[in-house]
DNA sequence: GTCTATAGCTCGATAGAC
DNA sequence: GTCTATCGAGCTATAGAC
């Protein structure tokens, strides 16, 4: 067979993430076998260990792949741009983001593995520190607009909040997922309740 | 072999509980085989499986152990009564329980596994509704004595804000296990600035 | 302590693009 | 003809059962 462009590798590289991801969120973590997504991606195993080493490096592209595209999301507005927004209207944003999220049970998992396994903690703490810088700013623009709803210095009001804001989100994931009497617009008219904004 | 009593008997599967919490925390869900567990308890394997049929019912049972400790704890004032507390004394109570808590890297995994295990989600939805009602309880004798901070129908009102109450502390065991460079204290700050009370 | 099943993984053989 | 991505049978290690 021939050697292959870059680019149709990291097609291939895409591809079984994909495959990958859609058997974690199908099966779940534990119970998906390399089996599994070397059937999903109609490859064979040998194929596959040509591009990852194993389950554990496979699991953590998939994670990789799925929050880069959330935090690509979050905090732009149409434009693309980052926008003054409200302790409130970010938090909204960021569960609504979540709520239309079909792998929202892999993330859960991911967050439970993330206790075990190092590389997958590095990964969340690639990502966690940048949307919250991405919180703060339009926090910031926003505080600066509204001074009445801002508690002492403005810069750490918005690195405090955006720590809850996170929070608060995550307990929407959580809840959303794994309690089953679980109401989504409750959560979110509590949200806006408690918020300012 | 000799018939033991039923207290024995219950004494036991606590000892083998607490050994398996143990090995839990220490080694994470995954990486502990049941040699551990055997090993930390003393026993032999035979014994175990008198009691628990294999790892998956000795993880529910951990899990239901210790979720019901913490319950035990929580909304309870010193006398072992509920008191009307503020969301915001609810939210930093809750968190105060879990800031406390060696267990905590075991709970977050324990919500991953969830997902999948239906067992363990009945456990967590059993649970779950129980703290919500002594939140607001607690939370209902506080809004009636501060009108001004309830929007709406007090029930209302606090029913929709036990269920961020507990996101919010949610978000900070999540927090706390897997983001390296968390500040306990400042969540506590911005939870106290942003919660009312 | 031993047995069995299964998961993850390896590696020589193959075959197709350049 | 060469080079290498892909195939897939089987190896190895480990977990759980008794």
């Amino acid at each position: 067979m021939p050697k292959i462009s870059d680019a149709r590798r990291e097609e291939r590289r895409a591809e079984i993430i994909e495959a990958a991801g859609r058997c974690f969120a199908r099966k779940g973590l534990k119970s998906t076998s390399m089996a599994d997504i070397i059937e999903e991606s109609g490859l064979s195993a040998g194929a596959i260990y040509g591009y990852f080493a194993g389950k554990q490096e496979l699991l953590e592209a998939v994670a990789a792949s799925i929050i880069t595209n959330r935090v690509a999301e979050i905090g732009l507005d149409e434009d693309g741009e980052l926008a003054a927004r409200s302790p409130r209207e970010l938090a909204l944003l960021v569960i609504e983001g979540f709520r239309t999220l079909d792998k929202l049970p892999f993330i859960i998992q991911t967050w439970g593995e993330a206790v075990t396994d190092p590389e997958l903690r590095t990964i969340a703490n690639r990502i966690i520190p940048e949307v919250r810088r991405l919180l703060v700013g339009s926090m910031t623009g926003w505080g600066s607009q509204h001074p009445s709803a801002v508690t002492g210095d403005l810069d750490e009001w918005a690195d405090r909040t955006a720590l809850v804001v996170i929070g608060i989100a995550q307990g929407f994931a959580l809840q959303s997922v794994v309690f089953t009497g679980f109401s989504a617009d409750d959560y979110v008219a509590a949200v806006a309740d408690v918020l300012p904004g």
